[in-house]
Order: C-alpha cells, then sequence, then structure tokens
DNA sequence: GGGGTCT
DNA sequence: AGACCCCAACGCTTC
DNA sequence: GAAGCG
C-alpha cells in the first residue's frame, strides 16, 4: 500500500549506462510512426555478467561481476566509463569491495537434519496435504513444516526461537494483525508460507528475491530491501550482484525455513527475478502485466487477457496465467534463456502495442496513471533486471490475504473469477482440487518470434 | 530490526 | 530506560 | 535534470 519510495536519491550518479537504441525491425511503416510518436524505444544496456563461484557445486554466494560487452556500439563518457570500472559511491564496506571479488563459501550448518516427509509427518490440513502431493508429482525433495514443526508455531506465545527444517528461526510479534480485517497475524502469514513452501520453492529456487517488508500491517508503510541484511541468518543463501549502485546479496529461496524468516520479517509478497542466477541477464520468464486503472472492471481485464492468449495461440506461444490478488492478472511467457531482458521487453512492448491497437477503447499505452482511466494497460516494462511481480503463490498485501494463484486460461470463462479468489485460507482446497498450474513455467523454453 | 539522539 | 526518528531500491519512461 | 512509475 503506502510505499516509502520518492525519497532523495543521490543527484549526477543515476546518469543512464544506456546508448545504443533497438527497434522493432518489421513493424508495418504505420506502426514505426506511431512507435516513434509513442517513443517505444528499447535501449540496449551494458551489462552485468555474473558466473557462479564454483560451478557445479552450490554455493552459499554467487557473485557477480562487470564485463565489458564489446558486442554494443557506444560511445562512453568519461563519467560511464568510471562507473563502468566500479567505483563505488557509497560508503558502506561491502559496497567498496572490487566487483572482481571472488566470492565465499560459508557452510551451512543446521541444528538437526531435516526430517523426511513421511505421511504422518505432514499436517493435517488441506495446505500441506495438497503441497505434499504436488511434492510428490513433481518428486522434488523441498518439505514444507511438518505436524509437530506446526504445533511448535502455535505453542510459541507471541516471540521464541522456532525449529523448522532443521534450523532455528528466532520469531517475533507472533500476534500482530498484519491484515487487521480479516484478524491474520504475522503467525497466519507464517503458517501459510511454511506449508505451501513445497509448490512454491520451486519457482522461487535461484532467482534473486525482492522483499518489501510491512512491518505495520497491509496499511501501514512498506519499504523496498533487496540487499539481505546484516541481521538475517547467515545460513540464508545469496545472490552477489552489481547493480547501478554497488554490490548487493540478493537473498535466494531454497528452503522452508527461508520463507519462515522473511514472513517474520513482515514480507507478505514474495518478489523473484525473472532469470536465475547462473544467466541473469536472460530470463526464463517474459511477463505480461495487465493493470487496469481507476475505472476499469475486472471483466475488462479478463477481455484483454483473452486477447492476450488468442494473439500468443497465434504466435504459437505457450504462456501461464495468475491471479495477483490485487485487481489485475499475470501472464507468464516460458522463454528459453536466448534473450536479454532488453529483447524480452521489446517482445512484450511490441505484443501490448498490436494489442491496444486492436482494442483501443479497452486497452492504453499512455505512462502517466492519471491519464489512462478506465483503460488496462498492458505493462511490457516489468521485463527489466532488478524489477519483479509477486510470483506464483505469493501472498498480497490486501484485504483477505489473497494470493497470486494460477489459473487455466478457461477459466476467464468462469463468472465467478475474481481477482482475490483465493486466500491464504482457500489456497489448500484449490490446490486439491486442481494441483499446481504453473507447472510449465519451470519446464518450457520457447523461442520468441519476431514480431 | 538496528542505530542514533534527545529527554 | 524510553520516546522518537531514520533507514532498509532501482531502472526505465516521460516531460 | 527531474519527476513518474512499478
Ligand atoms: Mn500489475
Ligand atoms: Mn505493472
Amino acid at each position: 500500500m503506502a510505499q516509502d519510495q520518492g525519497r532523495p536519491s543521490a543527484g549526477g550518479r543515476h546518469r543512464r549506462l544506456y546508448r545504443a537504441a533497438w527497434r522493432p525491425q518489421t513493424l508495418r511503416r504505420a506502426d514505426r510512426g506511431r512507435l516513434r510518436g509513442r517513443q517505444i524505444r528499447l535501449r540496449r544496456a551494458r551489462r552485468r555478467r555474473v558466473r557462479r563461484a564454483e560451478p557445479g557445486v552450490p554455493s552459499q554466494t554467487h557473485e557477480a561481476a562487470y564485463r565489458q560487452d564489446v558486442t554494443v556500439q557506444r560511445r562512453a563518457t568519461a563519467w560511464q566509463r568510471e562507473t563502468h570500472l566500479g567505483s563505488a559511491p557509497t560508503g558502506r564496506g561491502k559496497r567498496q569491495q572490487v566487483a572482481r571479488k571472488t566470492s565465499t563459501r560459508v557452510a551451512r550448518s543446521r541444528v538437526s537434519a531435516p526430517s523426511e516427509a513421511t505421511a504422518t509427518d505432514i499436517p493435517d490440513t488441506s495446505l500441506s496435504k495438497a503441497a505434499a502431493q504436488v511434492a510428490k508429482k513433481l518428486r522434488t525433495d523441498i518439505r514444507g513444516a511438518t505436524a509437530s514443526e506446526l504445533d511448535a508455531l502455535d505453542a510459541i506465545k507471541t516471540e521464541g526461537n522456532w525449529e523448522v527444517g532443521g534450523r532455528i528461526v528466532h520469531l517475533t510479534n507472533l500476534h500482530k494483525l498484519l491484515f487487521p480485517e480479516d484478524r491474520y497475524s504475522k503467525r497466519d502469514l507464517i503458517r501459510y508460507y511454511v506449508q505451501v513452501a513445497p509448490v512454491m520453492i520451486p519457482y522461487y529456487k535461484d532467482r534473486p528475491l525482492s522483499m518489501n517488508p510491512h512491518p505495520d500491517g497491509i496499511h501501514g508503510k512498506s519499504y523496498w530491501v533487496k540487499d539481505k541484511p546484516d541481521y538475517a541468518p547467515e545460513w540464508i543463501p545469496t545472490f552477489r550482484y552489481q547493480d547501478q549502485k554497488g554490490l548487493k546479496d540478493w537473498i535466494l529461496i531454497e528452503e522452508v525455513a527461508t520463507l519462515a524468516w522473511l514472513a517474520n520479517h513482515a514480507v507478505i509478497d514474495m518478489h523473484p527475478w525473472y532469470s536465475r542466477v547462473d544467466k541473469p541477464e536472460y530470463p526464463d520468464w517474459s511477463v505480461v502485466d495487465l493493470d487496469p486503472a481507476e475505472g476499469a472492471t475486472f471483466k475488462d481485464v479478463i477481455a484483454v487477457a483473452k486477447v492476450v492468449k488468442s494473439a500468443l495461440d497465434h504466435l504459437k506461444l505457450k504462456a501461464l496465467l495468475k491471479t495477483t490478488g490485487q485487481s489485475g492478472l499475470h501472464v507468464y511467457i516460458p522463454v528459453e534463456r536466448r534473450y536479454t531482458l532488453e529483447e524480452s521487453r521489446g517482445f512484450v512492448a511490441t505484443l501490448a502495442h498490436m494489442i491496444a491497437e486492436l482494442m483501443p477503447d479497452k486497452v492504453t499505452e499512455v505512462w502517466e496513471v492519471k491519464r489512462r482511466t478506465g483503460k488496462i494497460r498492458i505493462d511490457y516494462t516489468q521485463n527489466v533486471i532488478n524489477k519483479t511481480l509477486a510470483g506464483p503463490y505469493s501472498v498480497r498485501p490486501a484485504l483477505r490475504a489473497p494470493v497470486s494463484t494460477p489459473i487455466a486460461w478457461r477459466e476467464l470463462d468462469d463468472s465467478r473469477l475474481r481477482p482475490d479468489k483465493w486466500t491464504i485460507k482457500t489456497l489448500g482446497d484449490r490446490l486439491l482440487e486442481v494441483g499446481d498450474l504453473f507447472h510449465d513455467a519451470l519446464t518450457l523454453h520457447q523461442r520468441l518470434p519476431a514480431l
């Protein structure tokens, strides 16, 4: 809700690194004229490359390093060259490391081996049972909280150490109502995440996480965190990456205990990157973010989503659909990791533009929120490094504690569909009914056709 | 959640 | 000791 | 360069 953005930023340091322009090449002449007018111009950025510390060996910290992208013709200013070499503009110690510093491996100790999730360990809730079913079908060994662990969670008064998945997580303020109208506490949020973990984690594994804590609940101020805080447990693995400001260690969700720590930290929604740590500039998801403006109805969103679907059908692209828990819908196109984020964004931009021309009464390409009234924006600008959407099975900071829930395309015809149809209370039954409808997001590797 | 400062 | 304040992002788009 | 946006 209220976001702590708009903080004064350090003046001239944010100058563009971007020069070379990319344009869709095969547009009709009329479209080209319009595109010029709309300034849909996509820039090829200078990119930072990353390598794993030791290929094939899971490491605590992955190392990102700048590398000159010699394929891009550009004139660099002195300032840009300086920035490229990583002169860190900030004062904190970690930020001053040179980008090419070698990575460190930290032993990840467990207090005990996580127990095998045997049938008797699985809590007798629809969510835990459904998650276990799905995980079994997927043959993943990611497990959720056991029955005894959930009992122990309920036994903690308001603060205490909780052993889950072989880790100790210090939980605090468990009674704090993050969703006051629904009377859902932080304990309820934790209980959801540690149960859905086996279904959810495959979509977050190896994807750097942006966090948006809501310490005062859904009506309070939230703030963004990308760098793993110093007070976070050492056993939470991270991915080290250099952005324009400096080196940061992004949290990676690999196990149930990390979800417990995040939820305790009032991180309500989880925002994973569209790319994975071993190839961070090459996303495996292109996302189409349908954002209704004030005055647009969910029916309108559905109508636009159907057109997106038929466009993708014509292009022979399979895509996955999910509710956002707020008012729009998210479409994920699983792609082969051969396109840069610029190319991914360019594809979605062109798609958005074509659909906007097809249904100008429903779709707007306007940037300013105030001028979008009554229409849907197909937000292609999401396809950027470091920019994220709430991922599948993420809770959203809204009334009822809605969950971003995968749905089948044909469910768009169900008049009972609502953007907040599934919540932390009902997702278990939903999963028991339909299973995990987002599977293909991890297994398909499609090529994007030229538009 | 943590650090600093003021009362 | 407690009250209070501040901080914890970033990259593209548009004017 | 600065404000808008997510
Ligand atoms: Mn959206
Ligand atoms: Mn959006």
